[in-house]
RNA sequence: GGGCGAUUAGCUCAGUUGGUUAGAGCACCUGCCUUACAAGCAGGGGGUCACAGGUUCGAGUCCUAUAUCGCCCACCA
């Protein structure tokens, strides 16, 4: 029997090891057709807050969702621990750097932390009731990831999608690395606009640039203003003269020059911004490059030599204000493209990195998103956006320590490039030695390890390929190309999504996987998103667990929309745990009727019970179709309304059948039996994917049996009752109405109607003798009395009165 | 500045091809200890559906403009 009041604490412990034991979501291969999921390894980097939460227990449903349709669900899980977040978290537990630390002892303690912090994310996960195979699950930076990483590098490679180059690159001088375009934030800071007074040396006409940066006045390289300018068009081809610095460069044109902005006359440095690599690129201009890797102006350059960047900026404005070259200045807020790891404005750098082509295969990586079903379908345009509007090819080379190696080396005196041999894979070029005793071109017999890793994107975005064991002697490549889903929220778009299709693109020449699933983000209030900086998720998911138990938990993550922003609330976790609580207890009324039910496959012959699983198959319609689409929470919506009504209304109504055999009749008891042993399977069947632990519970209690409930399959019922039910509404509201009279002259609802007179047409009045006795019964009704009409309406209603 | 989305009751949210009087939970008010459940049951009050126009017999729903918020991007002259 199903115990007085439910113990979640105790039941969601006893069934989670239980599931492990027997092993319940173990993945193996069968007949059943695969559903596969490529879901986001988290970023360990310290704490899992209520927003993943959110959107890990949605794809979790998903997976529920597919295996209870009869689905072989593959459905691994994978932990990033690859790279700067883990560095960062390092350092800050250490309270030192990288370098302070040294190489390889920042390594160990790296994939120390990471384990650590691994183990408690599998707990929390475990106890959300994620129903993923450990077995399977996977780290970035593992030895075996780590292979398939730097296999598809190779392949890359070799297929000419994946050169070395040396090209300006985005450069953080906090963290010390190159970044690529999708790593950047932008923040808006407060700034100077400086009006420098410049001179045409050949005619001495004095001109005036407005720059941000005057620390770049010795990056000068030339100084272009628009072809159709006509207040400036006249400068084009003399010589500018820079004040203080004393140089001199030529005056250029170019279209792009923008005539309204500033002074309408630009200076180009290498580098201040994306447009000036494009200018150098296109007019062959000298490089000029004068900042150090750790943001300090370099040695070489005079008077401001070793100042950091901020310092030479203000140490400028001062020597040219000496000089009076400074005409002006203006408070400017705008916004500066920052790292979004560290929050430090970004520079470029000119260096040797790797590159995988991005631009000479858009409309590839287009087509592909076009292939994909996006859930929601309008996050297919944020998709398509980024890669229309991207610039650059993708620069996987970062100057870092933890994460994966470029099997990579280069010979000492022609610089040539060598591989690592596929067999020897996983490599580290920093201990490893190359399979090759010379270099194939001058016969040198040294070799020079790359020292850089990969961003971390390279590796994530092989995810798909890690789950398949790309390369492996035993992988699971015929049936995961492509997987059926992959889930994120949409700020991961333009890199984890992008990136993994353009791989995908490269290695096998298709999508990934067939489906997106978008969710949206967590809100600390209306407008405000929980955010680590601003320190605002108010709740630890583990807490929340512990107060109103996973299963409520679930069901704050089940509600809402996909791609919808929600509000992390209170009142959302009560009326989950309230629900929880209703299902138990409907089990336990349910329970205790069916002690002597024997199971058939009888229809149900009494016209109410008809109606209630006739509402229950237009609910199960909409659930299903719900969940195709992968909206949860409107699936959940439905679900709800149903099982509401299925307590306030049904069983108030069968309930008098189930207890007074005598009064009804047996057949009529088990009519009501068998609905509800029925309806109750179905609802825990379908409640089983938002609460896997209660609706385990009931599930085994009740039904007799030592198999999980999630290993069940649904099944629609194909009854056929809609035709006989046409007054059923009508009696409902009937019913409805009587006892609001009840409440109304504010007495018990089991006060005794002595008189309910009824005008009915004639087609209510049969379906009311069908279900007389439940209806009288439902309503202590001593005396109906039915008078012919045209329409349905309530006469009288007679209360006796109570002692 | 551009793209996408949101804006519905005091709060958190539904409202899927335009169609009676706009729904739910929480909160509030009134009854009810009813042989599953008082963490419950039956009722009630509360909404110019952000704002301004438009299309239509009919608009929360479609179109245009505005405002606010969120995500993403652009903007260092």
């Amino acid at each position: 029997m199903l115990d007085k009041k439910y113990n979640a604490t105790e039941k969601e412990e006893k069934w989670r090891n239980y599931w492990k034991e027997n092993k319940i979501y173990e993945f193996k291969q069968d007949q059943r057709e695969i559903f596969s999921i490529d879901t986001p390894p988290p970023t360990v980097n310290g704490k899992i807050h209520i927003g993943h939460i959110f959107s890990y227990t949605q794809t979790e449903m998903i997976a529920r969702y597919k295996r209870i349709r009869g689905y072989n669900v593959f459905y691994p899980f994978g932990f990033d621990d690859n790279g700067l977040p883990s560095e960062r978290l390092v350092e800050k537990e250490q309270g030192a750097r990288a370098h302070e630390i040294g190489r390889e002892k920042f390594n160990k303690l790296c994939y120390e932390t990471t384990d650590k912090y691994e183990a408690e994310f599998q707990e929390l996960f475990s106890r959300m009731g994620v129903s993923t195979d450990w077995d399977i699950h996977y780290k970035t930076v593992a030895p075996s990831t780590i292979k398939i990483s730097q296999r598809s590098f190779l392949d890359l490679v070799e297929k000419g999608h994946c050169y070395h180059k040396e090209s300006p690159a985005l450069w953080c001088n906090e963290c010390l690395t190159s970044i690529a375009q999708a790593e950047l934030e932008t923040k808006t800071i407060k700034t100077t606009f400086n009006y420098i007074k410049f001179t045409v040396k050949e005619t001495n006409e004095e001109f005036i640039i407005a720059t941000t940066r005057p620390e770049l006045l010795p990056a000068i390289v030339c100084v272009f203003v628009n072809p159709n300018d006509e207040k400036n068009k006249h400068m084009i081809g003399k010589t500018a003269h820079i004040p203080v610095l004393e140089l001199d460069v030529p005056i250029m044109s170019d279209e792009k020059v923008a005539m309204d902005k500033g002074t309408g006359i630009v200076m180009c440095c290498t580098f201040g911004d994306q447009t000036d690599i494009e200018w150098w690129k296109k007019y062959n201009l000298p490089l000029k490059y004068i900042f150090t890797d750790d943001g300090r102006i370099k040695e070489d350059i005079p008077t401001y030599g070793g100042l950091k960047i901020k310092e030479a900026r203000k140490q400028i404005i001062e020597d040219l204000d000496k000089g009076g070259y400074v005409d002006h200045i203006e408070d400017l807020e705008h916004e500066v493209q920052t790292h979004e790891r560290c929050g430090k404005e970004v520079e470029y750098a000119v260096m040797n990195q790797w590159f995988i082509d991005i631009m000479n295969h858009k409309d590839d990586f287009l087509k592909i998103g076009e292939e994909i079903k996006w859930h929601p379908a309008y996050m297919h345009n944020r998709y398509k956006e980024w890669v229309e509007n991207i610039l650059w090819d993708w620069c996987i080379s970062r100057q870092r320590y933890f994460g994966v190696p470029f099997p990579v080396w280069y010979c000492k005196d022609c610089g040539e490039t060598i591989l690592a041999k596929a067999e020897d894979l996983p490599v580290n070029p920093l201990t490893d030695k190359p399979s090759i005793k010379e270099c194939p071109k001058c016969h040198c017999k040294e070799f020079i390890p790359d020292k850089d890793i990969m961003d971390t994107w390279a590796t994530s975005s092989v995810t798909p390929l890690i789950n398949m064991r790309y390369g492996e002697k035993e992988n699971y490549e015929d049936i995961l190309k492509p997987m059926s889903l992959r889930t994120n929220a949409s700020e991961i778009i333009r890199t984890w999504d992008f990136y993994t299709i353009v791989k995908s693109f490269y290695h096998f020449g298709q999508m990934p996987w067939k489906n997106v699933m978008i969710s949206g983000f967590v809100m600390a209030s209306k407008g405000e998103k929980i955010s680590k900086s601003k320190g605002n998720s108010k709740v630890e998911p583990i807490e929340l667990i512990d107060q109103y138990s996973a299963d409520a938990v679930r069901y704050w993550a089940g509600t809402g929309r996909l791609g919808t922003d929600i509000v992390y609330s209170d009142e959302t976790l009560l009326r989950g745990k309230k629900l929880i609580n209703k299902i138990w207890n409907v089990s336990k009324f349910i329970e205790m009727h069916l002690q002597d039910y024997k199971d058939s496959d009888t229809i149900p012959t009494e016209y109410l019970d008809k109606w209630i699983i006739d509402k229950y198959q237009e609910m199960e319609e909409q659930y299903l179709k719900y969940l195709d689409e992968y909206e949860v929470g409107l699936a959940l919506n439905s679900l709800e309304k149903f099982f509401w009504n299925f307590c306030d209304n049904y069983i108030e109504i069968v309930k008098h059948r189930l207890y007074r055999p005598e009064e009804f009749g047996d057949g009529a008891r088990y009519s009501g039996q068998r609905t509800v042993y029925i309806l109750l399977y179905k609802l825990l069947q379908d409640f089983s994917i938002f609460f896997p632990y209660i609706t385990e519970e009931i599930f085994q209690e009740l039904y007799h049996t030592n198999n999980s409930i999630h290993t069940t399959t649904i099944i629609p019922l194909e009854y056929n009752f809609k035709e006989e039910l046409k007054e059923a509404d009508t009696i409902i509201d009937i019913i409805s109405q009587v006892r609001g009279e009840k409440t109304n002259h504010n007495v018990s609802l089991k006060t005794i109607v002595s008189t309910l007179e009824l005008e009915t047409t004639n087609s209510l009045k049969e379906a009311l003798q069908l279900c007389e006795k439940d209806f009288k019964a439902t309503l202590t009704i001593k005396d109906l009395i039915l008078k012919d009409s045209k329409e349905n309406k309530i006469i009288k209603v007679e209360l006796e009165e109570e002692e």
